[in-house]
DNA sequence: GTGATTGCAAACCTTTTGCACGCCA
DNA sequence: TGGCGTGCAAAAGGTTTGCAATCAC
């Protein structure tokens, strides 16, 4: 539940922007805001739903063009989806993923053990290895709950 | 390069559709067919591209329909994408992914350490898992020696 | 001031749905 | 024969693009 060490801070957020020449407009900031802090890993739409509130004229176009533009310099990622809407992961620290078949849910978890793998023989030579990953396949908590209800 | 060992033969295949009660049709075999062998993850176009030039008036709606279908009874894989079209993979033993984040090819490889990763001991107790697969980011070979160019 | 960014609209791509016809079991 | 599967058309959902107005620097 370190949550805020796998985030940016507003602070370095703005630096960011900085260094890649970015303007800061307040568009950027409100979602930089409503992203700090998910668990999630929402949609375009879902940001769009979210900041909306607090910025009643923002436009969806505007969300999706600056979650790219994050994802460009690193303050978000793009996590992989099995089909649908693109979603945006707002910790950029190494992470894995379970997917639940059932619900689609996409739920965070740490593993030492997963963090630590060798980069395989066979690409290491040929192949420049940036992340590694580990997704696993499920039925998560609540799917297995209303299964036996 | 043992593909064979790896997918389904057209008598599995077959003997697959019947345990589900699935009808047999030219465009279910026709489709399955051009799957065997491939090395690549198409999407539902791709599919439909290739088979049309053996079922010149089979539609895109059957080929979409077809691999969910397909999908559903474990005769191909929905694979992990960062946006875009579904992605089909008609290899579904245990291996992994490479994804290039310049050209967004999706390259397979085995790698027996990573086959037997132990689940993790916050999830086990849980959530059910069904499968795990490792997937690594970064710059395929290809890509390297563009930029180099 | 000026170039990047925004909001709007339209276009585009992919997937889904409804329906009538046809074919497999 | 009966019902599943197909092809066609339309709709829906998500993303991208072009453009004029606006805003951050």
């Amino acid at each position: 539940m370190q949550k805020a060490a796998h985030q940016a801070t507003i602070q370095t957020f703005l630096q960011t922007c900085r260094n890649h020449r970015l303007k800061i407009t307040p568009q950027r900031v409100a979602i930089f805001k409503k992203l700090t802090g998910l668990g999630t890993h929402p949609t375009a739409d879902e940001v769009y739903q979210m900041v909306k509130k607090d910025f009643s004229n923002i436009s969806l176009d505007t969300v999706n063009r600056t979650l790219l533009t994050f994802a460009e310099i690193g303050v978000v990622d793009v996590v992989e989806t099995f089909g649908g809407a693109k979603r945006f992961d707002p910790d950029v620290s190494n992470h894995h993923h379970f997917y639940c078949i059932q619900c689609g849910e996409i739920i965070d978890f740490k593993d030492p053990s997963y963090d630590d793998l060798s980069d395989p023989e066979n690409l290491q030579h040929q192949f420049q290895i940036i992340s590694k990953r580990v997704i696993l396949k499920g039925f998560c908590n609540a799917c297995l709950n209303h299964k036996s209800n």
